[in-house]
DNA sequence: CGTGAAATAGTTATCGATAACATATGGAGG
DNA sequence: CCTCCATATGTTATCGATAACTATTTCACG
């Protein structure tokens, strides 16, 4: 810690007296536009410059009662397509100022009941969750609470606020429609445990009400344990299903990290992939462009969710926004065909 | 927007009003330890909860001149490691209830030094990076700033402030070592370009420096273009690689996923792994536990970094703290041997 | 030149919680 | 029954920037 740290903290008085100007000049003159002069302005500046000043957001804050950042909840960090989101909406953001608080709850319901509250006290200007499904004593909460909620990631029959999304359970029906129309017929899903994803169960709900719909049987269910369920779990719940039902021709994965761990373990066996079996998996991950045989999977846009979050979170925040009631963006998941299927 | 929402905001003068204390004690009733009668502070407590009080942290952060929050920032979040980091960092530090900034520089220098004066403008009470290159005016800045800096994911030879982190130019020796015990001595490196990316680049200078310890050429350097590099690029590379220099025994890469990469397209050309062409990894990422044949890699402690920070941030704010110099803490990354090398 | 609107700058009060200090109450001990 | 200290609570001022208002200067135009 240099000398320098301990000087006691220079404030906007501070450059207003050696400059010879009041506060509230050396406040104008940050801001930028409103009405100062030029020389002025410029004589704060770099006296501000000189004495090492720091401008304190959080006086500012308290004064506006406006802190320009977003509370951001996630399950998980580890999950590719959810730090694109993060990603994408992190930089729009940063491109106007906007910080993220961050949230981690490790597909915790209890643990995301227990963080919400302490992200609410300090006043974000929106709150946007990956995931519809929380506590009632969350749901309460964020009902009640005095800014915009933004659930993604999901299509959520009740929603808190705001929503942009997609649907899991459709987005599985490009899967299934794909793998019936080249021929298969004894159709398996590989994870969408009951439990702490329910992105995974809507996937898997949606695979089966798609089979029942062409009177398929929808019986061939893995489960492959809590989430984040990954490639480990994908090439141990192959086995698992193949001992089970051996005659499965086809096999839709609830990500492409569990399809990438099946196909792995379709090769360790020998089993064709796809001729003997077809795999699909879920999410376009790197990681199903480049394995062997690429992987047949749903580009749900993870990027694009951020992005439209945070054009939302802008329209929001914009000053004469009229709110007008909650807005629900409906994303449309990609089926891209690879080597992976027939 | 429910019509509660239009509420005026409940603050503690309101409840003190409605229970009939002060203010103070209201405060006081929500620190929770000092001295309140139990039945006043149940009656502030049970009042709060009836107005839907929510505690304006921003107003107690101004009083007290401590925010609670750390900034931290990184160059990508899309890393499986960096974000192995950041949730460990941030699982460690909610246990005190404290919340992370996030700001994701793209691995652009510029940009963190655009984001950096934001950061710093709300008072966090440690910044956290994620790397140890920046610009003059980053360092220069962090220099001077009223808060801890701590460098993380490296060891350089000067530091801002403290430092937890592991040498990637010593890291790499340990894959060298094992390489060249097992009989290999024609060794390449795919990764590290000049660039946005340092740990690469000393990942690189390990892996140059070993081999002119062990007169040994070190001439088969493929790099592989702008961090992040990924799969895709590992495919890629092995491919440039093999084709300039066609002898080359063993492959150093600069992270398992360019490993994977390698590893796939050796599948493809139908080049034996590691009997023809030894593999290894760097970062013990998951794809390289489950590919075929499992990678060789080192871990580098992602979590640890992450966990071993959040204690140096304890340490730093606890209330007594004499502030002694800086730290280091040197993180000890382990060589895992795998199949993809003899 | 004089006048008034626009441009520029200053004053005061405020955002909401709390540190620091001041005061009231209760009960133990003499 | 009174002193004294611990416990419980109240008062006032403050953190630093800025909204809202007021005051001054500038200058275009008659």
């Amino acid at each position: 810690m240099s000398p320098a740290k301990r000087h006691a903290k220079v404030k906007m008085t501070d450059i207003a007296q050696a400059v010879g100007v009041s506060a509230m000049t050396v406040s104008r003159a940050f801001k930028g536009d409103t009405g100062v002069k030029p020389a002025t302005r410029a004589a704060v500046l770099s006296k501000a410059e000189e004495l090492g000043y720091v401008f304190d957001a959080t006086a500012a804050n308290l004064r506006q009662s406006r802190t320009g950042f977003v509370a951001v909840v996630v399950p998980s960090l580890e999950n590719a397509n959810f730090s694109a989101t993060v990603r994408a909406l992190s930089k729009a953001l940063s491109q106007k100022n906007i910080q993220i608080l961050l949230a981690n709850t490790e597909y915790d319901v209890e643990e995301e009941e227990r963080l919400i509250p302490q992200l609410l006290r300090r006043n974000p200007e929106a709150i946007v969750l990956i995931g519809t499904q929380h506590s009632k004593r969350t749901r309460a909460l964020l009902k009640k609470a005095p800014v915009p909620v933004i659930e993604i990631w999901d299509l959520p029959r009740e929603a808190i606020g705001h929503v942009v999304g997609f649907s899991n359970f459709d987005a599985v029906q490009l899967l299934v429609a794909h793998l019936v129309k080249s021929g298969r017929r004894r159709l398996g899903f590989l994870g969408g445990e009951a439990g702490n994803d329910p992105r995974g169960q809507q996937r898997r709900a949606g695979f089966v009400a798609a089979l029942a719909q062409l009177a398929l049987p929808a019986h061939r269910l893995v489960p492959l344990g809590t989430a984040p369920v990954g490639m480990t779990e994908g090439a141990a719940g192959l086995d698992r299903l193949l001992s089970q039902f051996p005659d499965t021709d086809g096999i839709i994965c609830v990500s492409d990290l569990v399809g990438f761990g099946a196909v792995a373990q379709c090769a360790r066996r020998g089993i064709a992939v796809p001729e003997t079996l077809a795999i699909a998996g879920f999410g376009n991950y790197e990681i199903g462009r480049v394995c062997e045989p690429a992987l047949t999977t749903v580009d749900v846009g993870a990027e694009q969710i951020g992005q439209r979050t945070a054009e939302l979170v802008f329209d929001l925040l914009a000053p004469g926004n009229t709110r007008q009631g909650p807005r629900r963006f409906d994303i449309h998941p990609d089926l891209i065909v690879r080597r992976s299927t027939p």
